[in-house]
DNA sequence: CCAGCCGCAATTTTT
DNA sequence: TTGCGGCTGG
């Protein structure tokens, strides 16, 4: 055996054992920011020097594609370009290759589709109007839900209706589920569950199969095991089973995933699974300050069910966490603006040592205005990402059609895509013909003329058929991909009527469709054998997260979820209200509060030196005002690690909740500028019918610079600048009473002149 | 067939 | 507030 190689003492002692043991199942109980993609990294760069296994016999599954290819990147800094070899990735990318080669065992071509969970819920859609459901009453999402659910838990159509209690809701899924796994199939088509299930069906009639890839992978590594579901499990415990060499990491309070059949038993239970599986934990903590620690800590331990297990750090004790009390959403954003820019400055951070952290992703849009205004860079990851943007699902379709005629799907989402006159009716009159004949739509459209069609749509047919037929000519020619996109985009038309309707969006599209060509171009550049079949694979399991550029000089925002994994120098976790952080339960649905405390944990921990909690009084949803409460989680924090902005205890702070009124409010708010924000006001000013607004001329507006007034809340004042036009228009005012600026909108602050 | 208008529901979190 | 789906008139 070849002697141990040295950068094994970059490790400390636990580590360094977890890197040791490769014989049999371990489980790492890995703490936050105790340095667990290193330990990963670091055994599989092992294995492969202590001659264990060679690259392509080691498979290691992530939850996200920049986790995989981060890792690779560093496992090649270990060994060399070997590392390329590995079998390394996200399950579903790793299982859709696998199924590529294997397709054909399960009555599927390896020119599949892959549908996103808006294909998917289309599909619904459609079968539930086949089915004579109104999408309205029975809606596709809460289906969808409930079949994902089913197929996570390895339960088959045939058996939905025997696991659960009769209701109306039940039994409609329980018949939408079968038809649903037949129209994929007829389509050639996987959705995301599928990626990880169909593999255990494969394994399950194949057992030859089954061994082929268990002797391929003599190591098997897990990252994030908390968040892996029913079928994760299963797949790799069958692939593990012979040679029992899995190595699991996770932190069962770093489990957030359970919407997604997430199921932390996993964890839990792996010792019971694997009778000789070794547990070590890791808890020291290398990324926080003590004081972060410490109110993670605090929080985590409310939660009944976790694993044994303490993390402690050396560093340093740190700033204590600042606590933003706010007006509204935008009086939040304003402020964290302002304090990243003062941070910056007093401590010497660039912006991409920022990140802010929400539940929701619509969040975002407050941010990204104020930011934009304030000259504040940002990146935004997660929200709508670039693959499900209407114009790059719409070209890819006409792709997949290249390579997967039968997915009626795809067709049907581009054959009037612009609209070339085949509607509604002659649509449906097509499918109707499709179904009767128990054939793809694609099969009847080549044979358009043996049915009776509303003359104008047969023609546009056949157009659309000759079109897509040369462009599958081309393909099978070897066009490079780049160029039958664009010949594609000319062809359908498409291009065409993006110029003519030349507004801000569809200019924004065309953009968007460029930069699609850019990744094709790339793609087919950076692949030994770009063949279209594995672009769309590929692309189809991108997803925004993967885009995230840590060096990108930007504040980065993100949600909790999307930002698991990753650290920050300084963190604002903001929307620290009920109802929001944690979420409001949604119909009757309840709300897993012990999940929402552990994603709170995972917000804390992602912070390094600064934190900040933030929350609001008052927030706009669906355009309308709402009274918020600050989050329970504030109150269950350890106290003495947390300051209101002026210094106080945030326990103080929990009595004048309870009066919330304005003055309270602004009390606190004194280190800070920022604008004042109308909601409050504009009611008064609505109902008091106050003329200050709209003065046409400036020289009757009586509020300019240099002007004495006097506010009804602050008191006396001077404006000592202005600026804005119109209903805009803001002063900044300084209140001699207070000794403190103030910035207000005109329009709505109550000023009076006086003297 | 299709563009344009109106009314109403929607916001968890992601591969 | 936005965005989708349904209805209507050309």
């Amino acid at each position: 055996m070849p002697r141990e190689p040295e950068f094994i003492h970059d490790l400390n002692d636990e580590q360094q054992r977890a890197v040791r043991h490769t014989n049999g199942p371990l489980l790492i109980v890995a703490g936050a920011g105790s340095g667990k993609t290193r330990v990963l990294t670091y055994r599989i760069a092992y294995l492969i020097q202590q001659q264990k296994a060679s690259p392509n016999e080691i498979l290691a599954l992530t939850f996200t594609n920049k986790a995989a290819k981060e890792m690779k990147e560093r496992i090649k800094q270990l060994i060399g370009d070997e590392a390329r070899r590995l079998w390394m990735g996200t399950f579903h990318s790793v299982f859709s290759k696998i199924l590529r080669f294997e397709a054909e065992k399960i009555g599927f071509t390896s020119n599949y589709s892959i549908y996103d969970t808006d294909d998917s819920k289309n599909a619904i859609k459609q079968l539930l109007r086949e089915n004579n459901y109104d999408p309205k009453e029975i809606r596709p999402r809460t289906i969808q839900r409930l079949i994902s659910d089913a197929k996570n838990e390895l339960i088959h159509p045939d058996h939905y209706q025997e696991k659960f209690v009769h209701s109306t809701l039940d039994d409609i899924t329980a018949k939408i589920y079968g038809q649903y796994v037949e129209r994929l199939k007829h389509n050639n088509a996987m959705d995301f569950d599928d990626l990880l299930i169909k593999p255990i069906e494969l394994f399950q009639k194949h057992e030859e199969v089954l061994e082929k890839y268990q002797d391929r992978f003599k190591y098997i590594l897990i990252d994030e095991y908390q968040d892996t579901n029913h079928a994760q499990y299963k797949v790799t415990n069958m692939l593990a089973s012979k040679y029992q060499n899995l190595c699991v990491v996770g932190d069962d309070a770093q489990s957030i995933y359970s919407f997604r059949g997430a199921d932390i038993r996993n964890i839990l239970d792996f010792k019971n699974d694997y009778e000789d599986a070794v547990e070590i934990p890791l808890e020291q903590n290398y990324r926080s300050t003590k004081a972060i620690l410490k109110a993670a800590d605090s929080i985590i331990k409310r939660n009944k069910s976790q694993l044994d297990k303490t993390l402690w750090t050396d560093n340093d004790m740190g700033d204590t966490i600042t606590m933003l009390d706010n007006y509204d959403e935008r009086d939040e954003a304003n402020r964290v603006a302002n304090y990243i820019k003062e941070l910056k400055a007093r401590k010497g951070y660039d912006y991409n040592d920022f990140a802010v952290l929400y539940r929701t992703n619509y969040q975002s849009r407050v941010y990204e205005e104020t930011f934009r205004r304030k000259g504040v860079p940002y990146q935004l990851v997660g929200g709508l990402s670039f693959y499900q943007r209407k114009e790059i699902k719409d070209i890819l379709a006409y792709l997949t059609l290249l390579i997967n005629p039968d997915d009626d799907t795809n067709l049907v989402r581009i054959i009037n895509e612009p609209s070339r006159g085949i509607g509604n009716k002659s649509l449906h009159d097509l499918m109707a013909q499709a179904r009767a004949k128990n054939q793809s739509l694609w099969r009847i459209l080549e044979n358009v003329e043996a049915i009776d069609l509303y003359k104008p749509a047969e023609n546009s047919v056949k157009k659309f058929v000759s079109m897509i037929n040369e462009l599958k000519r081309d393909m099978e020619n070897g066009k490079r991909l780049v160029d039958i996109t664009k010949k594609l985009l000319e062809k359908s038309g498409y291009m065409k009527a993006l110029v003519e309707e030349n507004s801000p969006k569809s200019m924004s599209r065309r953009e968007n469709i460029l930069e699609l060509e850019n990744a094709i171009s790339y793609f087919e550049k950076n692949n030994t054998n770009p063949s279209l079949s594995s672009f769309l694979q590929e692309i189809s399991l991108i997803t925004d997260t993967d885009k995230y550029d840590e060096d990108k000089p930007a504040v980065t925002m993100m949600t909790v979820h999307a930002a698991k994994g990753l650290e920050f120098p300084a963190v604002f976790v903001v929307g620290l209200e009920e109802e929001l952080f944690p979420v409001g339960s949604r119909d009757n649905e309840e709300v897993n509060i012990e999940e929402e405390r552990r994603l709170f944990y995972v917000a804390i921990t992602r912070a390094e030196e600064v934190l900040f909690f933030s929350h609001c009084r008052s927030r706009y949803k669906y355009g309308e005002e709402q009274r918020k409460r600050r989050s329970r989680f504030l109150d269950e924090v350890s106290p003495d690690v947390v300051r209101t902005e002026t210094g106080a205890s945030i326990k103080q702070n929990k009595k004048k909740l309870g009066q919330s009124n304005q003055t309270n409010h602004n009390s606190s708010g004194t280190t800070i500028e920022y604008d004042w924000k109308k909601p409050l006001y504009q009611k008064n000013n609505r109902s008091s019918n106050n003329t200050q607004i709209h003065y046409d001329n400036p020289d009757e507006d009586p509020f300019q610079v240099g002007a004495k007034v006097e506010h009804n809340i602050f008191g006396p004042g001077k404006i000592i600048s202005r600026s804005g036009q119109g209903e805009r228009t803001k002063v900044v005012i300084y209140f001699t009473e207070r000794k403190q600026r103030k910035t207000l909108m005109l329009r709505v602050a109550k000023l009076r002149v006086v003297g």
